[in-house]
DNA sequence: GGCTGCCATGTAAACGATTTCATCGTCGCC
DNA sequence: GGCGACGATGAAATCGTTTACATGGCAGCC
């Protein structure tokens, strides 16, 4: 009838030793002798003996929790790299605090508070819009930014985003598009950037015109892909090819497209940048730039617990490499 | 040059008063007068003083955390619901330990491990399959089951999952299908249950005959869906109609099936279940049956807080309800 | 045999808050 | 004017660990 949970107290009474011996039996078993260390495990099975995180956390002046930036957790592409995050970080006895940075207009603020406010031994920030002054006063944890960077000098895993596009560049003029056009993230947000340069920077490699009507102002989201699929309807002179600058919003241009009569890709092609698990399953499977959403998370994880566990703010930094997935959006310019 | 975070016993100093005090000004601001008050919190901005939420949480028996246990984070059902959960728990100062209970052979192991190991408060549980044994040992902290129920006392926040396959039926049935095929979650799964059980009762009600070999078995993943497409090409006696049990499934079974060149809805209707952001961007849109995902997050949070704050492990339930979305995936039946 | 040194363990002081209980005024009332 | 009550504050215990330091015993060595 004891509700109540064991503590180390208990469990040391039991055993008959001190409590820093059944600490030490649990921390570091080697230092205790192989008796002692049975009597105190025998005692903690007995009692049902667990150590109280909160506790513990206290007096090693840790909080156990890393707190994960993110823009919009119900993007999938981000709950992929939360995934590999998790995996990661829960074996190491630290839980994630997901922070949405997106709701609200006080966001910054309530950021500002959350970042200092010693809640998190790491930060992991996954929102291209975040400015690298909020993440390096003195109070911030050790920082891993996730598929960006800003010219911060904070360790980051990114991806190869100008690469990126200009595999799909590549990709749309090896299949004899001329008039290629782009619809790029928010404004602002380092993924549009960099995606959008290599962009620019592959069409004139390959002797291509770049146009300004032709890249579209989108915001990552399937709306503004159809949006787009709308605005690209209205334009005089047409691209015979669109590059988006992510899954979610190729796929609304490309149902926007194709519910206004309108062929991928026979009328026009389509690429997309992520490689989210859906692209496979449409009709026609969207041709898009694949990167590794859970070794991403993984790695950024990784290096994040190096740098808690060297307590430092310096930290490698990593970049994954990005790959063409081939697939039927994306076929020979029309005439 | 202090770099340190200030503790209590700064402000303390600072305003020249004693660290009980100052407790209670932040927390019960009421019954310190005016005058300390002030000078209280001034001393707090003076400092830059944060209450240590590790030690304040050992003091007051509590761990700030709710866990929650889902099957499969990437999902983008889940993730919404997290967002809901989210906008309740943490304005509460409790933030969301997330466990994917899919990985690994131990997971139940794990599990057990967690529940039991006051690592939380409260506990959300969005998978199916967990045994409500399980869950009502007397270490588990209070639960919320969502979406789903399993003959368990617990309070749960359920959406009408029966009236949403009936819903379906009847749409489809209306558009003159007589011959309606059923894919389904995977076994042992309440959702899948349930669901399964309202479709065969809809196709009872309206007279219309309840095939085996029309009731595919799925397991809520695009995958599978594809797989079920397959799987209905086989078929000697198509059914015109199928309801399946997720939308992924539906995405990936519509996805399939145009691939192969069979047209939706001329050749066979498609409804799915949960109305995902994505089910309105395809060509066709997707007929499916709409949850409030976030409203259910928002509810199951809140029906844990009470628990929480009463100090119960009984609460109230919810249920909520769910509508039909006519999209173009279905039509009349063919001929 | 006595000294050095190491190994295993115990003692007790943190960690930073909350909260009970005691104390000290001050006010009101008879 | 004295007594009771109440309102505001402080002193100190407590939450359950970890860990620096002290202690005691035993082996090894001259």
């Amino acid at each position: 009838m004891d509700s109540k949970i064991a503590t180390i107290q208990d469990v040391a009474r039991v055993a008959g030793v001190s409590t820093a011996t059944v600490s030490r039996t649990i921390s570091k078993p080697d230092v205790v002798a192989k008796a002692t260390r049975e009597a105190v495990l025998s005692a903690v099975a007995e009692t049902g003996y667990r150590v109280n995180t909160t506790a513990s956390n206290l007096r090693r002046q840790r909080t156990g929790t890393v707190l994960v930036l993110l823009p919009n957790i119900a993007n999938p592409f981000f709950s992929q790299i939360l995934a590999g995050l998790a995996s990661v970080l829960t074996p190491a006895e630290y839980s994630m605090l997901i922070a949405d940075t997106q709701t609200g207009p006080d966001a910054d603020q309530r950021l500002t508070h959350y970042l200092t406010s010693g809640q998190a031994d790491g930060l992991v920030v996954l929102d291209g819009t975040l400015s690298p002054e909020t993440l390096s006063g003195p109070l911030v944890p050790p920082a891993v930014l996730v598929c960006e960077w800003m010219g911060s000098t904070l360790p980051s895993v990114r991806v190869e985003n100008a690469r990126g596009a200009a595999l799909a560049v590549n990709h749309l003029a090896d299949l004899g598009h001329r008039k290629i056009g782009h619809v790029t993230g928010p404004p602002g947000n380092v993924l549009t950037e960099t995606r959008r340069d290599g962009f620019c920077r592959a069409l004139a490699d390959r002797g291509l015109p770049v146009h300004d009507d032709w890249i579209l102002e989108g915001d990552f989201t399937m709306d503004s892909g159809a949006a787009a699929a709308r605005a690209w309807c209205h334009l005089e002179d047409r691209p015979t090819a669109l590059f988006l600058s992510s899954d979610e919003m190729a796929i609304g241009c490309m149902g926007a497209l194709q519910s206004r009569g309108i062929r991928v890709p026979e009328d026009v092609s389509i690429v997309g940048f992520d490689n989210i698990e859906i692209a496979q399953h449409l009709s026609p499977g969207l041709t898009t730039i694949r990167q590794p959403r859970t070794d991403i998370g993984v790695r950024a994880a990784e290096i994040l617990m190096d740098m808690i566990a060297s307590k430092t703010k310096d930290g490698q930094s990593e970049i994954i490499t990005v790959h063409l997935i081939p697939r039927g959006s994306t076929g020979p310019a029309p005439e």
